[in-house]
DNA sequence: GATGAATGAGTGTTCATTCAT
DNA sequence: GATGAATGAACACTCATTCAT
């Protein structure tokens, strides 16, 4: 029965990082980057400021795991078990849609965090950093062309219209999805203002884009 | 002939505060909120510090005052000549429509300050005070209900799906619109782009509405 | 009677720059550059620290400052109204070196900051930064090579032994000067030791050279 | 056959305390005292930093027990198997010297640490701590008598200036000779440099003293 | 009325030292 | 006995705001 070295103080490590990013996600979330101290992260989790620094170059290499960690939530709930090539009917397609946008509002729901962190990433990067800017750019555009890579697929299934833009389409629709999913988060809505939200955009989006 | 007392002081003064407000419009266009400092701004134009604070309450009210003069400027390319009740066909609303699209690139490509400032207002604001990031809430919300306005028209009208919600799909329009806008004036786009990022949100929009 | 343009300003200003430079002086010369904070020299005029940092780049900035004017007054004292090639005889070049060791050591009774300073940045340099390092090197090499010029003379002249070697014992002189300096200045030396010290120095140094 | 008590654990700690100041003695020379963290020598014999605190007080103490080493190599040097007593002509006595020098030369180029240390000690004592500005103090004092026994020796036996002051003499002489050795170790002297270096010191000195 | 020099509170970051394991 | 994770005091620097001139 080998113990492996260390095991309970790297198991520890671990567990305060994440520990620090869980609570510097809440306050970046609640307060915005410019308005976070590195003293109101270490206040929340009762550790010392200088334990941050044991794990994290600085606040801003904090903020970029922060991201990391809301990013892949993001991206976990925009790709889940769906991938572009999986419909073939219109109706299939909307049933992938319509999976994908429960998924977020479920997720809004239940953890507002990632998407005011998301929120955070997408307002106040100009305000911190040009490769931060740089970064919260990459994101949009991989999810733009995702959602671009969708639309192709039916274009070419021929259940949506043929002559799609299918590149500007996808930008469009991103910041369309964004915009709605970053106002539902701004301040709790209830879940029926989510509902009829969804339901208004899907039938925007929808009747929209039919061949 | 009645002279207004101290017509020169009050004109240089109103002079003066015009020339503060348009050089923090710059600024803050070009840097954001929270890395614009003060002397950014009396530099600009060369006068000192508290000249600025001889008109402006601080930092927070100067800001105020500009998003005030962007929101004006931004309302008015939206409404310009046109109305809500305008519009009695499809084909006039959708000229309506690509005259506001067409105003809004014209002046996107002739000074970007303004769509740089709406950018920071709605992306900053959260970071700087509740208030701010309740005026921005507002002035989306206003917007989205001049949106909703125009919809219900064309419903009543008859020239709009009668199921519409038209205040859930006003929300849904104006995020778009401003996310669009937003993604555009992010970094020098090509008149192209812009043309076809246009096109692709109006062939959503348009065949997405008609009833 | 034209008054100039912010008369009073501009005396104020560079007043102060030339009191912080001058407290600087003293905090650095007492306890050395690192255990210095811009606090302790801030607290020694009754200004606030950013008042410092509006005339200076930084607390390194101020220190080349403060070195700067150290350096001048030690090069005054070292050239004063002699020249290398002055003296014509040795005991005129005896009598110029007795008036250069004298105007030190009353300095150094007057105000033994500037020696204090020349020991903070020749002690401590290395501990602080590579280019305050080699400011240090090149200072101590501008001394040594003026030595130099003072022997190459004596020799060309005849009344140093033909067979000194200028470059070498130059700086073998100007480091055993500035030793015997430092040391001094270590601790308030009484002025019949410093007068031992000097004559001893001046014992050593000029029988040793006699051709 | 008495067997002291834990003497291999006593060993092992002994072991390691010279480990820790001979890696010590190497960043502290490298860097000075101030940007050497204790991490550094910690991290440089890969154990962790409380080992060093369980041997050492502090970063002051590990710095007395380093200086210590490098003082007692520094006095082997100086005194070897010479003693002020043993010259009995000014030859003998060159002799001697000379065989110092060299081996101060030698060693230098040997392991330049111990005279790094030494700079450290005299150049960065001030920026430290009063203690240690007076030990570095008791340190060149003590050089200064040993220098200032062998002159009066000299004297006494004759071979030496009759009006000598020895005293004094002796600290000038110390000093030039621990400047010199300083300079010489600030940056790789090439041996012909230190080799005209010490020629033009000793005839300095000699030239100088003799009687 | 306008100026700009001065302020001082606030922040990110470092590092010698301690202590639970 | 050794570890290294955690601490918290200290410090350089910024900038919105004020006030003597």
């Amino acid at each position: 029965m080998p113990t492996p070295v260390q095991p309970r103080a790297e198991r520890m490590r671990a567990q305060l990082r994440d520990e620090i990013v869980q609570a510097a996600a809440e306050v970046f979330a609640e307060r915005g980057y410019h308005r976070t101290a590195i003293a109101d992260i270490a206040g929340r989790i009762g550790v010392g400021n200088s334990s941050i620094y044991a794990q994290f170059a600085g606040k801003r290499a904090l903020f970029d795991a922060v991201i990391d960690d809301a990013m892949r939530g993001v991206m976990a709930l925009l790709s889940a078990d769906n991938a572009p090539a999986t419909a073939d009917t219109l109706e299939a397609y909307e049933g992938q849609v319509r999976r994908i946008a429960t998924g977020f509002a479920t997720a809004l729901g239940e953890d507002p965090t990632v998407l005011r962190l998301l929120r955070t990433l997408l307002v106040e990067s100009d305000g911190v950093d040009e490769e931060l800017a740089d970064r919260a750019a990459a994101f949009t555009d991989a999810a733009a062309q995702m959602t671009s890579a969708y639309l192709r697929h039916g274009v070419t299934r021929g259940y949506l219209r043929a002559d799609l833009d299918v590149d500007a389409t996808g930008r469009v629709v991103n910041a369309m999805v964004f915009a709605v999913a970053l106002d539902l988060a701004r301040q709790g809505a209830t879940p029926e203002e989510a509902e009829r939200t969804v339901d208004a955009t899907l039938a925007l989006f929808f009747t929209g884009v039919r061949g």
